[in-house]
DNA sequence: GGTAAGATCAGC
DNA sequence: CTGATCTTACCT
């Protein structure tokens, strides 16, 4: 039922998913940091800096499918991230999880992060949550919502949270689609692509 | 079939 | 600021 409340544009569906409790691998966490992406330039929300931009593929498939469904890619060869798809069914919107705070599982989180990590960094960044949470390319397209599911989301109360710049985009960079919950210690920093226009281009 | 760029991270 | 490391998407 909650997954409607996910079938909204990407800004609503990111102030909607702060603060919502992620359930991974032996993880509890809850999202602190999230940031929105749209679609190509013929749906409603054309964004540039997604990877669905350029329409349907193999890979961007999934953010095409209903909402509430799971998109995990590699990044830079190295890392997963792990996105929330957004939108009506055939409509392309995705939310990034870029940080949340872990809750309960410490160990099991803190057992795939390399030794020594501080507790509030554990799950700080996109590359590092889906690592900490064990999510995988392997769960591409999983169901967040169907209990069943090895990764899973609630929703929880609206919380007001604070908007900036996406980090590490080239594209839209000026954009404020990041939103995070101000005062949190598992935000991650913000750093604008070397490869952006300079502040100020329009997008 | 080749290749350039990329929604990152850690270390210097 | 740089290197690691590899997949995707677009080009010829």
């Amino acid at each position: 039922m909650s997954a409607a409340q996910l079938a909204v544009d990407p800004v609503t569906a990111a102030r909607r998913l702060l603060g919502a409790t992620l359930y991974g691998r032996d993880v509890v966490a809850t999202v602190v940091e999230v940031e929105a992406y749209g679609g190509p330039p013929s749906g409603p929300w054309p964004d540039a800096a997604a990877h669905s931009f350029r329409g349907p593929t193999p890979r961007s498939a999934v953010m095409f499918g209903p909402a509430g469904h799971l998109y995990t890619y590699r990044s830079h060869g190295i890392h997963v991230c792990a996105n929330v798809v957004c939108g009506a069914d055939g409509v392309a919107g995705a939310v990034l999880l870029r940080a949340a705070r872990v809750i309960d599982g410490c160990g099991a989180a803190q057992g795939r992060r390399r030794a020594g990590v501080a507790p509030a960094a554990i799950a700080r960044g996109p590359g590092n949550l889906c690592e900490a949470l064990g999510i995988t390319l392997a769960d591409n397209g999983i169901d967040l919502m169907d209990r069943r599911s090895p990764v899973r989301l609630e929703l929880n109360a609206l919380q007001e949270g604070a908007a900036g710049p996406r980090v590490g985009v080239s594209q839209a960079a000026d954009r404020p689609w990041r939103f995070w919950l101000a005062d949190t210690a598992e935000v991650s920093a913000y750093r604008r692509s070397p490869r952006a226009a300079a502040p100020g281009d329009s997008d």
